[in-house]
Order: structure tokens, then sequence, then C-alpha cells
DNA sequence: TACCGTTGTGTACAGTTGTTCACTTATGTG
DNA sequence: CACATAAGTGAACAACTGTACACAACGGTA
């Protein structure tokens, strides 16, 4: 697993990796790939599995880093690109595996962004920052939110890791954007659609 | 590149796709791949010009038909799913490059999008639907209206062409996240960051 | 009609791929 | 220690890959 993100890292996409390619990698026999996965699908869901390993990490951190209420969005956008940083190849995996070819992948993976949103609505709840909100206006804007932070990790993983002007750039429109959306949010009312 | 396209439709990574396998689709002979492309890169950025056209169709076609701007999102996100629909494949092959694995044809379809952002920042302006708006305020607006369709994108793709139930869902969904957002940049203030 | 540039063909070759099988080696538990 | 299970090995296979080359058919223009 290590090989393949290795290889997705330096910029290979997942759908074109083949066994051997692994393997050899991995610095083992190819025959040896068959005593872990039965296949490069198979592989791809253990990856799934750990990818939302390196997600709920990231969520944890933001929950216990953001205590007061104002600096919300720039410290998770912060706390967001600090954890892509520092599993590129993860997020690689993930931007390549939403359109990728493995049906069960791509379906894993939305599942942990839906997740994730859900994870977000609990915590806005409890922290009463939406209570104008119905429940399915609050998962709607949730959604929107892990939407727009996905799409932003295309932009992210664009740009080379050390580039910190283009990075900081993503990070102040990153951050508006979700502005954006909280606004819109706060001056929603269910009725105008 | 039409053989190209087919394959993708039919749900391979076009990171995966092989010449040889590309001309067996086409009919034709491998070798007479290279009169026309040097390599597969090259194939993928000729159909990322081919691309361009068709987002430009959709374009058009979008401008014409909506003249009253209070049913400027439902018709837009309509015409926008209606395009998918018929142009299926290529919207799969635009999906996939913007995680894909070619840097050249990432960078293309990157620009496109650029592009079509900017084209809706000047209707709105030319509508006067954002005169309250600085012109980064409404370029911000443009993007993330942008990204949230072409993220609907990955959505539309994933259900069957024929289920309408899921469609009518997503292309509502898509409607009110646009909604969010536009109610967003109407009661935006730029100092507010 | 004769000609030329474009597209397509057939053959060839060396390298790579996925997968199989019987085998050795490592690892940790009773 | 002995032993069962897990992990790694090496050789072999047929199938497939990208690419090269010399040659043939096509289409339009002079």
């Amino acid at each position: 697993m290590n090989a393949a993100l290795t290889l997705v890292g330096k910029g290979r996409h997942f759908a074109s990796l083949g066994i051997r390619e692994v393997t050899r990698q991995a610095g083992v026999v190819p025959t040896s790939f068959y005593r872990h996965f039965r296949n490069m699908d198979d592989l791809g869901l253990q990856l799934v599995d750990e990818l939302g390993l390196v997600l709920r990490r990231m969520m944890r951190e933001a929950r216990n880093n953001v205590l007061q209420a104002d600096k919300l969005m720039e410290e998770s956008v912060g706390i967001f690109i600090s954890h892509v940083q520092a599993n590129r190849s993860f997020f690689f995996f993930m931007a390549q595996g939403l359109a990728g070819e493995s049906r069960a992948v791509q379906e894993g993976i939305r599942s942990e962004l839906r997740f994730f949103a859900s994870e977000l609505a609990n915590d806005l709840r409890r922290l009463r920052l939406a209570d104008h909100l119905s429940d399915a206006d609050l998962d709607l804007t949730c959604d929107l939110v892990v939407r727009t932070v996905a799409f932003s990790l295309t932009d992210l993983l664009g740009v080379s890791p050390d580039d910190d002007y283009q990075i900081e750039q993503i990070r102040k429109r990153t951050t508006r954007f979700l502005q954006l959306v909280f606004v819109g949010a706060a001056h929603w009312q269910s009725g105008e659609a």
C-alpha cells in the first residue's frame, strides 16, 4: 500500500498502476502481491479505509483547535492544508479516486465525504452556530462546504508543496469561499427556493 | 479521439488506456495511431480542445435561454445537466482530467474552467445582477459557482443516465447550492474578511 | 492523367504484464 | 523447542504492450 501511494505521490495515476510496478516499488517479487490483495481494486479499497483514518485525524485536530467560533474558518482551512501537505500522497489518491476507474473506490471516497459533512453538521449544531437553519438546510450547507474544500484540494495538489506563495493564495481563496457560503447560510430562509 | 472517448464513456480511466487499445476500438491498426498523435498525452490535449467547444456550446445555449433573471439558476443547471447527458463521455474525460496523470491536460481543463467562470462574471455584470459586488468579489463568486457545478458533475456521472429520480435530486441539490452561494453574494460586503 | 502528401497496413521485435505453481523462509504461539 | 500460519521466492507461461520500418491505398490538385 505504501508503494502504491508513493507512486501516486510521484504523479502517477492509480488507475494506470500495475501489480508488477507496485511490487517492484515495494522491493518485493510480483507474486507476493497476491498474499495481500486479490487485485489492484482490492488494494484501492484498503487505501480508502486508511484514507478514512487520515480524515478522522484531521477532523479531530480541527475540533480541538477551533474553540472560539470567530476564527473557525481560517483555522479549519489551515489545518486542512497542513494535513494535505503532511499526507500528500493520500490526498492525491483521494482526488483521483473521485473520478476513478473503480466504482467501489469511488463510492468509498464519496461516502467518506458524506460522513465528513454530517460530522461537520453535528459540530455546528453543538456549537449552536446554526440555530436558525433546519436540519436539511444545515446538511445542504455542510455538504457545500465539504465540496468546496475538496475542490480546493485539486488546486493544492496542482502546485508544488513548497510554493508558499501559491499555497497562501489557495488558503485565502478557500477561506473566502467558505465565508461566502456561510454568509449565504446566515441569510438563508427555507421558503425562498 | 472518438475511440478513446468511447472507452472512457464505458468507465475506463483515460490514464489507463493504451495505444493498441484505442486503435483496436477505432478499428484501425496500431501503427496508424502515430499518423495523428505522438502519444496518449497528445491525444488527451486534443480532447481538451474539443472539450472546450462542448463547453462553449453549452454556454451559448445558457445565454440564449436565460432571458429573465428569476429562473436563471434553475434553467442553467437544467441546461448543464442536459449537456452532460448528451456528451457523457466528454464530461467523464473532464472529471478524470482534473486529477489526471498528465499535467498538461490537467492545466488545460483547469483553464477551461477559469474561462467559464470569467465569462459568467461578464454575463452577470452585463445583466446588472451583481452591481453591489467589486470585480474581485464577483470573480470569487463565479469561481465558486463553477466549482460547485463541476463537483456536481461527479455526482451526475456516478448515477445511471436514465435514473431520472436521482438526476432530479442532483438537479435540485445543485440548484440549491447555487442559490446559497448567491444569497451569500447578495449579502456580502468586501470588508468583512 | 500523373503526381504527391496523407492515412492506413503487415510484419517484426524486444520488453512488460497478470497469474500459476511448487518452493523456501520468517514469525509468533502452544 | 516444535509447529502452524503468514510472507516471500523463482521460474514459467501466454498475452499484451509501444514502437520501428517498408510498403500500399487513398484523395485532391496541377
